[in-house]
DNA sequence: CACTAGTGCAA
DNA sequence: TATTGCACTAGTG
């Protein structure tokens, strides 16, 4: 927190304190403090932020005050005003008066829903964990991205002259509205779906045009290598660091309605993985000499947070015997021996467990698989019948939510759900499944905060050299000595383990190498 | 420069 | 008509 320069200066309340700072206005505490407390006591709702709140309090402030100095509008005679060193610092002193009064007001709120322990062990502790991880950052190689840059240019080069040919004519292939006049006008294909303001031209439907026409096929090679080259390829050597030679990502620990973190500046927690290309893109994130990165994650973590919750003896049996948890729910749904469940039948039990997770329907499912509806329910209808304790949690959560009209997870955070009580279907429809999500997200998201802080925690106490440098939703990266390796391995493993004993055990996966991609 | 729409990357 | 995010380009104002 202390080396400003590049640790949350992106957030205008660290710029507030910064200012004030400088100042010796302490204020660092009540900012954080009301900011994550409003976060706490209003997940989910966008429209009662901190902002909301604070610019409420301040327009009512700012009226009175201005009225009791007879119609000033400035409101210049406030001291923190006068101490301002620059134009946008009023405007910022306001807002930190603001805070401070907030400060006051938040923790009987806190208490009264029962969230101070959330509030006091879990997500305050957390901030110097993060600003922590966002000083260290990550070391990006930054002549691999450049060399694959250079091959992805060649390649796109290539496929654009083929695509044009295809197309009979040039065309700004990035755009759904040029492309959707030459596939379904000029050649004559059909429409599969429609947007808001036209055809849709996304991976689905070009798929399913591949088909029929060369043209789709090589609009999604162009579209797949144009993403990664703009986003990742090109962006993150521009985002290093000229002190660092990093790149140091901002952990938002006030967004996500479901307690996770958010990365933005570059988001690290949506680096490619799957293929070859996004493969070498992982490649480029590295240790230092001398360091290898080692990367732990939680196994099927949501999934076994539904068998403790649920309490189901078979999905609990499962995950105590370690056997391999979309093969048994294939052998279930399909009534089969396992020697006779094919990589086909797992795929399917692989897809109807992630539907659990987020609320599952009939239409949903039967989309994803590429099935009949009908088809998709029997799916369904069976993986109940077989698992008739996740049938009962997912109706205790629905009751719940109805009669309290929030959830909350295993650590006491909760989540309102306005869209139970709508009168619109499809809107009900989300606040279900949201209901049914949030639980599991949620009390993700609270286990690996504090593996954050035990893990940081125990790192200090021993002096270690290696440090925490990202966390993405179930996997928690670090940057460790050779020496180090061995101990980073056992006690990391141990505290993510250790975070809390449920009836189907966490387990962690640990990776050591000199890249992410290796690591993983 | 601010904003929306469409698209697609991750867990 | 499957959950949570962030960010790219095109297009508009």
């Amino acid at each position: 927190m202390e080396s400003a320069s590049i640790t949350k200066v992106g957030h205008d309340l660290k710029l507030a304190e910064i200012v004030l700072g400088r100042r010796g206005i302490v204020l660092r505490n009540a900012s954080f403090d009301t900011m994550i407390a409003s976060y706490l006591l209003n997940p989910g709702r966008r429209d009662h932020t901190l902002e909301t709140v604070a610019f409420e309090y301040l327009k009512e402030r700012l009226t009175t005050a201005t009225e009791a100095a007879g119609g000033d509008k400035e409101a210049k005679a406030h001291p923190l005003i006068e101490a301002a060193p620059s134009r946008i610092a009023p405007y910022l002193c306001q807002r930190a008066d603001a805070i401070l009064k907030l400060a006051d007001l938040l923790p009987s709120l806190l208490d009264g829903q029962g969230l101070t322990p959330l509030f006091n062990d879990l997500e305050m502790p957390l901030v110097p964990v993060l600003a922590e991880i966002e000083r260290n950052g990550v070391k990006i190689d930054a002549d691999l991205l450049s060399e694959i840059s250079k091959e992805l240019d060649a390649k796109l080069v290539e496929l654009t002259e083929r695509i044009y040919r295809l197309a009979g004519e040039e065309f700004n292939i990035g755009s759904p509205k040029q492309l959707a006049e030459i596939l379904f006008v000029k050649l004559g294909l059909p429409p599969i779906r429609k947007t808001k303001t036209g055809y849709s031209t996304d991976e689905e439907v070009l798929t399913q045009l591949a088909v029929r026409h060369e043209l789709p096929a090589e609009i999604l090679n162009s579209r797949q290598l144009m993403k990664l080259k703009s986003t990742y390829v090109d962006a993150l050597p521009k985002l290093i660091h000229p002190e660092t030679g990093r790149v140091h990502t901002q952990l938002n620990q006030t967004i996500a309605a479901t307690g996770r973190l958010s990365s933005k500046d570059p988001n690290l927690q949506n680096i490619p993985i799957k293929g070859e290309l996004g493969r070498r893109i992982r490649q480029a994130f590295i240790a230092e000499p001398g360091y290898q990165l080692l990367s732990a994650d939680y196994n099927q973590i949501e999934l076994r947070l539904l068998a403790h919750m649920s309490e189901d003896p078979v999905l609990i049996e499962s995950f105590r015997t370690g056997e391999d948890v979309h093969t048994r729910t294939a052998i279930q749904l399909f009534g089969l021996p396992k020697q006779e469940i094919s990589s086909e039948m797992r795929r399917v039990a692989k897809t109807v467990n992630f539907g659990i997770i987020y609320g599952i329907s009939p239409f949903g499912l039967a989309s994803n698989l590429g099935v009949s509806q009908t088809e998709a329910k029997r799916y369904i209808d069976r993986y109940f019948e077989n698992y008739q304790g996740v049938q009962r949690f997912i109706d205790q959560m629905l009751e719940t939510a109805t009669q309290q009209g929030y959830v909350t997870t295993l650590f006491g955070r909760r989540r309102h759900i306005a869209e139970l009580s709508s009168r619109n279907t499809q809107t009900r429809g989300l606040g279900e499944r949201l209901a049914v999500n949030t639980p599991l997200q949620g009390t993700a998201a609270d286990i690996i905060k504090k593996a954050m802080i035990d893990i940081h925690r125990w790192m200090q106490e021993a002096q270690v050299k290696s440090r925490m440098i990202l966390q993405v939703h179930d996997e928690l990266i670090f940057e460790v000595p050779e020496s180090e390796i061995p101990l980073m391995k056992e006690k990391v493993k141990e505290k993510m383990e250790g975070v809390i004993q449920l009836k189907a055990p966490l387990t962690v996966d640990i990776g050591v190498a000199a890249n992410w991609a290796e690591a993983h």
